[in-house]
DNA sequence: CGAGGGTTTGAAGTGCATCAAATAGTGTGG
DNA sequence: CCACACTATTTGATGCACTTCAAACCCTCG
């Protein structure tokens, strides 16, 4: 139900059960397949989207077809909300990447609780300055940091805890969309992370990386970047 | 005085008199000299800043000493606010680059007045959506156009209005900075225009630019954009 | 006039992209 | 359960864009 799934957000927490109970009602729950296209850059924006399960990802295409991802979202994030105070038109495009749930809800209850609900809206600018910082930090990396250090702050980014030792993570989706991610080639990707294997000494096998030694890792990665290890990702979901 | 100042500023059209006068008199104007620093990357933060005259570049930096230009500011932007929400320290380093005046304003008043005038609490989301459009953007351009065109597209952002032909504009500040700007070495951005130049029949006279073909410019430097021309600057000044 | 930064130019190196092809992996229908 | 088709990933070879280092030039301002 989809109140409850709402309700879960911290997003939400000061919402009214009335508000929950309204944009419920306006909303839906489905299912997307892998590949299906939310909506496009420049679409007329009359919904935003919140990922249950699964991931998307949200990119812009040129005319002759490629394209720049700016992020991928999984559970708990929202996308598609900014275009309640511009113009009404999605500002990029958005599609699945991993199956999952994702439920679309009018942009215009949440513009209207925005305007009356003062701790909401102060709840969103939260979120929003927190995503900002995000972006710069991104703008940074793919500035100064090298393919390889990208791919390691990227896996740093995916551990859970930064004391122990010997973790072993799986990579959240395939090769090729990470490396999109991350802003470089498929082949750029593959090699990169060898070359990080070599000077790291994590151990890839398929999908599956093994860290033995983090501070290795972000002596390595984090060299060309102004954040301090654990640089833990800002983005974090609700 | 401060006072008018603010009362200049989109931003502020919502607050009362009795606010303006209050963070006013908590305030100060300065004259800030070219390679001033503002505030460090990590710095506590207590103010805000609003620029009346002269650029502002905001930057992270590594321990090696490069750094990567997040954003250039002008009169009428304000930065360093987004330490209201979260931890409350400065995400950015900040250095004046052109000498102007500068106000310095205390976040706490900000905050304050966040909280109970929902007014003003929608008019900061909808520039912090503003300037997420404009961060999505930057990171489009710099992933997927080369060095010209991202010179070629600042160039058109320069631009008072499109349909004119034979446009002379001066570069805003030095051409090292402007590089800076744009992600890459003043060589690169040397060379960069030089090429330019002879794809669109631009001309460079030391900082002047005369473009007599605005489409010829467009077609070039927006060939590898999601956005079309005219593609306006997002992150217009309030 | 002379010092010092900004800008340009040249030469050489590096990193990533691209193109091409081999290999591994995955899901399908037989 | 296997063979096939298709996609993801890796590897090799080559090219290009940008960087780096070095030096010259130019401009401005004391």
């Amino acid at each position: 139900m989809i109140e409850n799934r709402l309700k879960q957000l911290g997003l939400f927490k000061n919402c009214s059960e009335s508000f929950l109970q309204e944009i419920s009602e306006a909303s839906q729950i489905k299912k997307y397949d892998k590949g299906q296209v939310l909506f496009l850059n420049g679409d007329a924006a009359s919904r935003f989207y919140i990922i249950i399960s699964g991931w998307a990802k949200i990119f812009r295409e040129t005319l002759d077809g490629s394209q720049a991802v700016v992020d991928i979202f999984s559970s708990g994030h929202m996308f598609g909300e900014t275009s309640i105070f511009e113009e009404d038109i999605y500002p990029y495009s958005a599609e699945i990447v991993e199956t999952g749930e994702v439920i679309s809800l009018p942009l215009a209850h949440l513009k209207k609780e925005i305007e009356i609900n003062n701790k909401f809206a102060l709840e969103m600018l939260s979120a929003m300055a927190r995503y900002r910082r995000h972006q710069d930090q991104e703008i940074e990396h793919r500035t100064l940091q090298n393919a390889s250090q990208r791919i390691g702050c990227f896996l740093l980014r995916l551990t859970p805890q930064q004391d122990s030792t010997d973790i072993k993570i799986n990579l959240p989706y395939d090769k090729m969309l990470v490396a999109s991610r991350l802003g470089m080639q498929p082949e750029t990707f593959s090699r990169a992370l060898k070359k990080l294997a070599e000077k790291t000494g994590i151990t890839i096998n398929g999908a599956t990386i093994e860290m033995k030694n983090l501070h290795q890792l972000s002596d390595y990665s984090c060299a060309a970047c102004s954040s301090e290890f654990p640089c833990k990702d800002l983005q974090a979901a609700e």
